[in-house]
DNA sequence: TTAGGAAACACTAACCGTTAGTGCTACGGT
DNA sequence: ACCGTAGCACTAACGGTTAGTGTTTCCTAA
């Protein structure tokens, strides 16, 4: 359990640097489909299977940056201000996503996942894996008081936001749409007889 | 655009269902990831090249017959009766797909599926497609005059909850408050100063 | 009835992602 | 200075999938 910032793991965060470098590259150039794991392999200069002990598939090497996309997902929910209400936080944090991928320079990453049927299932598989984090993250919050169902399905609700969000032509707009649905399946989930304590907190 | 049932398309129908009834059968007998395209091609006494022929994937083997899955959930909007509420009419087909699958019959081959990855996520891409084709009926339909963003966004809702009803304890208790929330999401998108026609037929 | 043509199917051989097995090398802890 | 181990290379293979090619079968139109 050493913090050792040694020159073994600089170079191993190297070596998975130029890796994850020029698939990208490669896959920009020729395309994602036209791109073997040989070639990427050839052209980092690396065996293939030191391309596999880095990324689990050829696919994680398309989304080698996305991987604290989980973390940022539940720290949304569990490092919001004491009483600030679920559904804007997590609208705050998926808002800054859907910003993150518009960006200039990641538009051709996107395209290409846009047009890459592969690809396109990874991320579904991706987004699965972070909408089961989140339902965690809200479940444990002892503020929101909900069943796993209710927790399971805002958490879903909130991926489905940044997955649509992202695919829309105009994503502020379309975000307006999706959180005022959002927001009212969450008021839904308060029992009658319950305070609502959540919700008078609002108002930003 | 002859509608002859030759013996032709009699045979190839027999020919399809060997494959897929052989398939399911070895599956479940080994285990998916053990059974390989070539032992099924054997044992159905086809070449393998036969079995793409028919199905597109070794994945779509197991799903052969959830093809009109995406039919009963389009047709559940455009066949409703006249002014039935939507989120109403979207429920009861969704029970009863859940239902389907929670059949004694068909239960070791969910629990296949769960326990398989490559399985998890053909059915989720099947899943986006669903919901996309749910999300183009709401759209088409005239008395539900919402935006594109919102009939994309109920209609992901609505296949998030046939997802979540199968995998939760209990389904029907799951749907209950699932459901609450997506009819609260759906009564968000009435515009201020619009009539509320959708939701007042409703009582039934 | 028959000729034409297309669809279904078979077979070979390969491509591509991925993994197992094996061993070498270089670095870090002691 | 030494040893253990992590990183990496290499070969070979496995399993899903496809291309190319040829053959049989059977619908259809003359």
């Amino acid at each position: 359990m050493t913090v050792s910032t040694g020159r073994r793991e600089r170079k191993k965060a190297a070596t998975r640097q130029k890796i994850a470098d020029t698939a990208l590259r490669l896959f920009l150039e020729r395309g994602y489909e036209a791109v073997g794991i040989r070639d990427v392999a050839a052209e980092a200069d690396v065996a293939v299977t030191t391309v596999f002990a880095h990324f689990a598939s050829k696919e994680a090497l398309v989304f080698e940056q996305d991987e604290n996309f989980e973390q940022r997902l539940a720290r949304a929910v569990t490092g919001r201000e004491p009483g600030e209400p679920l559904i804007p936080a997590l609208r705050r944090e998926i808002e800054a996503l859907v910003r993150h991928c518009s960006a200039a320079e990641a538009l051709p990453i996107w395209r290409m996942i846009d047009e890459t049927p592969a690809l396109q299932e990874y991320e579904q598989s991706m987004r699965l894996r972070h909408a089961e984090a989140l339902a965690a993250a809200i479940a444990a919050d002892p503020d929101l008081a909900r069943t796993t169902t209710e927790c399971r399905t805002i958490a879903r609700f909130a991926v489905d936001a940044y997955s649509l969000a992202r695919e829309a032509a105009d994503p502020d707009a379309a975000l307006d749409e999706i959180f005022r649905m959002v927001e009212a399946a969450w008021a839904a989930t308060v029992r009658p007889g319950e305070t609502v304590a959540d919700q008078a907190v609002a108002s930003r």
